[in-house]
DNA sequence: GTCAGATGTGTGAACGTGCACACACTAGGA
DNA sequence: TCCTAGTGTGTGCACGTTCACACATCTGAC
């Protein structure tokens, strides 16, 4: 920058302003514009941060093991979402994948040094410190889903998991099947708990206690195991709901396997719209999720509360029509 | 800084040597730790890296589209790796998929901005211009992969990727298999091509032009689209090389459509023994690709010349052995 | 008793920026 | 002529570190 000033003959104050606005006069200006093209001068970023007290970055915090993050499209789509926004804003956006106790450990230090300016945290459980760190902290943050017992004042983004559950668990009864089943994965998280209410709630009468699979994550293997479960306990199950479509895509295997036919004989529906909707045979019906509008939403929301913008609702829900294939 | 010297009753230049090593007494040192561990003191990044003149970060650049990097289990797990081995050494990596001109102008400028002191690239082709940006730099990096015609000076790691498509499809040849066809992805790239190299060396007078199906993309779609496009070439095609896991779960599905079996009426080798692999039905038979350890020897690679290292080696091949399950 | 070397410690400058302040010039009104 | 408000510019300090250098103390050998 001293360089600069000095080839267009005024002082480091002058180049400040034509870069963060102020009194200029339109020759300075134009000087100044001409040597920084021919010298190729950019700002040094360190510099900036250390005066401004900010990093310029945001934490992308993921609490799921490393093996679902390569596994879920969803999680990607938001991740690509939340990184299009953030970059457009000139925020750098650092992926934090948490799963052992030692990353943990490591991410609360990064949290505490002042290394993120803010945070995206996805698959938030209430019981994770991780929470209590950046809660503890102010650190102007959005949840992706929508934990309800923590942290009222942080803002979320999601979908309405309930009601869309309740809407295509009502739509599979009305293609006429009467002994429905539920793969429900991750029971210990909202998305988990709420999809799996929903489909109680739409249920009514003809829910069953002993139709209900529970698995742990939503990943293919759970629910080719999770179906696998369901049959032995009811050889005449004729309808589905998977958590996910790569649980979808897991319970349509165990099927094949098991000699039955999709969707003749067992109806399946499955839930994010996901790359695996359409990877299946038949093609999924299944609830459509924004993934990238939800990661660009929440990327703006920590946008705005840097700019010290007042947040004033709680959160969004983002729209999540069913789209409905062949699977049932 | 300045607070725990006081706390601790020394000087900064006292602290800085307990953080960074040199004559210090023990009982300043017993004191000083003291001191760190009351006031919770965290060292700041951004003056730390103005004066040392770095960034400490590392840039993870991707260049495949977006929807790739999504569905290709393998870079996840490379990108993991490497996260792991850069974050234990203090560095923080950062992502940079580039799919559009938009995003290598945005890139470009970051990469000149000195915003990372250091890049991992993965799936380069030589037309890239990224790779020259990079090249004109200097910047401290390395290559997954090993694009052969550019730039000798930056190190690479990866697989035979010929060798072992050579193993691969000789062992797929003495289960009996004679009409035998493979489906090519990415032949721009340096692993699409030795994929191929590979196989027509290994099948000699048994290879036939027409029973090679190119498609884009290592992925599942193109799997489908290709070997439906083989089967009409070739209804009596009896075995197939897919040149990833993707790709061959993409294969069986369009071979189950077709009626076929897989593996009595046809043969099905993949590459890559990602998750795919233990998801089909029946299970690939493929190349294992050590994903993870990849990207830690590329990580390695990186943080070794940035110590100042020679890095005597062009380039780093890992052993890529064949897993043999059901699919042939 | 002096000197050299090893072992510690304090101080000032520098890294590259933003910001507050002081200052200079101009135009227009009293 | 003087004052004021608006417009433009230069200067010094601060941000929180690292590093080189100067300095202090101690030990042992001559």
């Amino acid at each position: 920058m001293h360089d600069i000033a000095a080839a267009a003959g005024v002082s480091r104050g002058t180049v400040s302003r034509v870069l963060n606005g102020g009194y200029v006069s339109a020759t300075a200006r134009a000087a100044i514009e001409r040597a920084i093209r021919e010298v190729g001068y950019v700002p040094n970023t360190a510099a900036r941060n250390l005066v401004m007290q900010r990093s310029q970055a945001i934490g992308f915090i993921v609490l799921e093991p490393h093996s679902l993050f390569l596994e879920d499209p969803n999680i990607g789509g938001i991740m690509l979402g939340a990184n299009a926004t953030l970059s457009a804003a000139d925020y750098q956006m650092v992926n934090l994948v948490v799963d052992s106790e030692r990353d943990t450990a490591r991410i609360t230090r990064y949290l505490n040094g002042g290394f993120v300016d803010g945070a995206i945290i996805v698959s938030a459980r209430s019981h994770d410190p991780i929470i209590q760190v950046v809660g503890g902290l102010a650190l102007p943050s959005a949840f992706v889903g929508h934990p309800r017992d923590l942290h009222p004042e942080i803002p979320y983004v999601g979908i309405d998991n309930l009601t869309s559950a309740e809407e295509i668990t009502r739509r599979l009864v009305a293609t006429g099947r009467r002994r429905i089943g539920m793969i429900a994965a991750a029971v210990d998280r909202d998305s988990g708990a709420d999809r799996l209410t929903g489909f109680r709630q739409a249920l009514g009468p003809l829910f069953d206690d002993t139709l209900i699979a529970e698995v742990p994550l939503y990943d293919f293997a759970c629910g080719a195991k999770g179906m696998r479960t369901l049959l032995e306990r009811e050889p005449n199950i004729d309808g589905v709901f998977a958590a996910s479509d790569a649980v979808a895509a897991g319970a349509i295997e165990a099927l094949r396997e098991a000699g039955r036919n999709v969707p003749a004989d067992v109806g399946v529906v499955g839930f994010d719209d996901s790359s695996w909707a359409t990877r299946t045979r038949p093609n999924l019906s299944t609830v459509h999720q924004p993934a990238d509008d939800i990661g660009a939403q929440a990327a703006d929301m920590v946008l705005r509360q840097l700019r010290g913008e007042q947040i004033s609702q709680r959160g969004v829900l983002l729209p999540s029509p069913i789209v409905w294939r062949a699977s049932a």
